[in-house]
DNA sequence: CGGGAGCTGTTAAGCGGTTAATCACAGTAG
DNA sequence: CTACTGTGATTAACCGCTTAACAGCTCCCG
């Protein structure tokens, strides 16, 4: 059961006054004197009083709780160091606040969705915050019915929902002048899933850069985000026709994966091939050669979208928020064309 | 707001009877006859009713949520799969029922003992679970005088709570069998913090099989877990005198990291340098040469704990449980000793 | 035929807060 | 002296659900 928690109702009887007195005491609102209120804050924290969240919610409607779903399979989510930041950048703009966070890990859609729509049926949390936006997300869909605020980590304007961005386009165009730079002219994307809003916006990207540069091939192709994908991948790629000089990937583990394969067939990075990684975890310093790698503010976004939430909670009018930029690393996984 | 949702009275006035009835039949207590209980659940999820988690928890008083503090500096954190395997294998057995999970990260001890009591005098948790425990760890003087559920993700008998260990002394001694019968005389530990329970018992482990096996020199070095504090300790240890030809670490970034400090020192692996790691992400499989590694059962760990936890929450009389062992994964970074 | 025993259902209190409505009691103006 | 205005409090309803206590009904037995 655990030790006795004080309730407002010890605090009234300790002080003398009504339980009324003492909500309006402890909440700051008018309805007791100064003197008075000051004597019950007192008591209420020597008594170490915490109000109830339950109860609270009960009676104002709020859960004090925002949620996080991520939908990936184990497999992935172990080693993909993104969402561990993501997290790290939610809690900081939390901390202090009263608000909790409900994490979730599903393995498929249908399960993603059950879990808002448990959490919203349950009152558990106030808003969620989204990821991994697809074309159509049926996401979008169920908070809007159920009117659950919600805040989109990706691009804009494909839902109207409140967004926090990052302007990932202009990087691709960097990754890709940089390289273009350095003499390379087949370079292959290897990107996520397509189903991904945010994989088709960077393919997109790559795709009018390339041609903007004059690089008729530009080639992209997909994956699960997974090592075993990207070592699959990337040996098709590296040992089809016309094999490329540089490659560029969608994240990092994926990119520590290339290089392992790079080592196997015998390319010397970056000599014969350079690899530029995304997302830039510690993991990019780490392996040799040292990955170049696009830096993304995660954190920073994790806490640009939890502050925004948790103003549309309030009922404030938002707009859209963008990050700071990306920047290209060049660490040493890439050098000129060979 | 959010769209209306169903409570037990819309229910008790479709079925014309009264909201006791209907939480009885909904909970599948005694007092309502078949039909009735029938009757009354067909509209419940017809109307899609969900019971209201903070009118639940108000009146029976659990929250049918569980906690997580993870209390690691924010750059480790997010490169260190342990955690998230972990949180993948507390989902998998929360999936399911009826319970939620809280998370939170913290920067500092206080920050974490602070959740802990916050949550509980919220009353948003029913138990928590403890991780990373510390000789004579203030958390367990705390959940004791609160009197709030917890299980230890650790070794047993450091704290009188229900505890779910994994055999690591067995590891380590296996892991230094295998080294020695490589002709390995020289060998380093790299560990965590000496603060850490987990960290004392194996270094207590390695010691003692050092000394069975007849090395005298047994040296064990302390980090941080960070990448950063592993490739400068491998340095000072590989290029001090009388070099170790192998090193044992306490996670898998950290062997990654000695591997390109390896790699700057012109040390080849395995050749002049054998390494193991500890846990065994896809990392190890990730680099070159992929790293031999002690596999231990993290998601089965994580599952373990909550379905204990639960039992603890429920008041069920409960033993610590063993996971399976852990096992050496010999891969291609150790080799005879040169 | 009186009096339990069993079902099926209702009533109402309570969980810990919030808050509209009300009240007692100044002080102050008319 | 009455009427009005504020101020500082209390009262009680309510949020949604659980559950002990009780009530009506049928059935069965001595």
């Amino acid at each position: 059961m655990g030790a006795k928690r004080p309730t407002i109702s010890d605090i009234a009887k300790a002080a003398g006054v009504s339980t009324g007195a003492v909500s309006y005491a402890l909440n700051n609102r008018p309805g007791v004197s100064e003197p008075t209120r000051r004597r019950i804050m007192d008591i209420a924290d020597r008594l170490g009083w915490v109000p109830s969240s339950a109860a609270r919610s009960l009676s104002d409607g709020r859960a004090n709780a925002i949620g996080l779903v991520v939908d990936r399979p184990a497999r992935v989510i172990g080693v993909e160091p993104y969402f561990m930041q993501l997290i790290a950048g939610i809690q900081g703009a939390l901390a202090g606040g009263p608000t909790a966070l409900l994490l979730q890990v599903t393995d498929n859609a249908q399960a993603e969705l059950a879990a808002y729509r448990r959490w919203w049926g349950e009152r558990r949390v106030d808003g969620v915050l989204l990821v991994d936006l697809v074309e159509d997300d049926p996401r979008v869909e169920l908070v809007r019915e159920l009117r659950l605020p919600a805040v989109v980590l990706g691009e804009p304007e494909v839902a109207d929902l409140p967004c926090v961005w990052t302007d990932d386009e202009a990087a691709v165009a960097e990754v890709l002048e940089y390289l273009v730079a350095l003499g390379h002219r087949r370079i292959v994307r290897v990107a996520g899933p397509t189903r991904f809003v945010h994989t088709r916006t960077r393919s997109r990207a790559f795709t009018s850069a390339a041609a903007r540069l004059g690089l008729g091939e530009a080639r992209i192709v997909h994956t699960d985000y997974s090592d075993e994908a990207a070592a699959r991948v990337t040996r098709r790629v590296l040992t089809g026709g016309d094999p490329p000089t540089a490659l560029v990937f969608d994240n990092d583990v994926m990119a520590v994966s290339a290089l392992g394969v790079a080592h196997e067939l015998g390319l010397s990075v970056p000599e014969q091939l350079s690899l530029v990684a995304w997302d830039d975890s510690a993991l990019c310093r780490l392996v040799r050669p040292a990955l170049s790698a696009v830096r993304r503010p995660i954190a920073e976004r994790g806490a640009a979208a939890v502050r925004l939430l948790l103003d549309v909670i309030a009922g404030e009018a938002v707009e859209h928020v963008k990050t700071s930029d990306p920047e290209l690393v060049p660490r040493s996984s890439t050098g000129p064309a060979a």
